[in-house]
DNA sequence: GCCCAGGTGGGTA
DNA sequence: TACCCACATGGG
């Protein structure tokens, strides 16, 4: 993209923030008591609505195991059942374990050591662990960590690309820098700009419901309008 | 009944 | 590298 452009999508991404935080308000996330449990909610809510997360994490804290250690002395089949709400409980039984592990091993159980030791390396070790990939990660370091990374979701390929500001199907990481390089890095800024996606995904932006036109932000919307061009 | 949801890893060509 | 698929429950 040429510098032009990038200056322009850079105040464009500005707009659509403003627009969003008039429409839904400052967000105030990640749903989570603590940092082990945006983690945990991190991984139970990959590809799968909160709604479920939501009854999973209530099952663990019921049983007292929304803490690292408790958890891991549970064990995965004790796990898993708690789970089942969130679906592929197996799988994510799996993914909680390897995680806890990792924390157990090298970080007394607290994400926040994890955060100590800074964005690169931070990241580097989560995407050691089996089952966390780069969105899990990013919410990680982001919403438990409170370290300044984009987050990159389903929501923010397809609402982006809809506006004709991305290409689908973009890899991951080109979506996160297309972001990181126009806006500062500023860990509440990104914090709540994801949210506001996220928000707007659900509210208008399901795959099946391409045009929407009550959505805050239509009026950027290439879908809702045609051409892509702002009114 | 069908589609979808705040992904990830493994297998195949 | 680039697809394709399994993983699973619950809401609309």
């Amino acid at each position: 993209m040429s510098s032009k452009n990038s200056v322009e999508s850079r105040s464009r991404l500005f707009e659509i923030y403003r627009a969003l935080r008039k429409k839904y308000g400052y967000r105030n996330w990640w749903p989570g008591e603590t940092p082990f449990e945006v983690c945990v909610g991190a991984i139970l809510t990959q590809n799968t609505a909160w709604t479920n997360v939501e009854k999973a994490i209530s099952g663990l804290k019921a049983a007292g195991l929304m803490d690292a250690f408790r958890m891991s002395a549970a064990g995965k089949e004790r796990i898993a059942s708690l789970i089942r709400p969130a679906g592929y409980f197996n799988v994510k039984a799996a993914r909680l374990s390897a995680f806890i592990e990792f924390l157990k091993e090298d970080f007394n159980g607290d994400p926040g050591l994890v955060g100590k030791l800074g964005l690169a390396e931070a990241r580097r070790r989560l995407l050691e662990v089996k089952g966390i990939g780069p969105e899990t990660a990013d919410s990680m370091l982001l919403y438990a960590m409170n370290l300044p990374v984009f987050v990159v979701d389903a929501y923010t390929k397809r609402i982006f690309s809809r506006m004709g500001m991305l290409k689908p199907d973009l890899p991951y990481e080109e979506v996160q820098v297309f972001f990181m390089t126009r806006l500062p890095s500023d860990t509440d800024l990104f914090n709540d700009y994801h949210a506001q996606i996220v928000e707007l995904g659900k509210d208008c932006c399901r795959k099946s419901r391409p045009v929407c036109g009550q959505c805050p932000v239509s009026s950027y919307c290439a879908k809702s309008i045609g051409d892509g061009t702002r009114n």
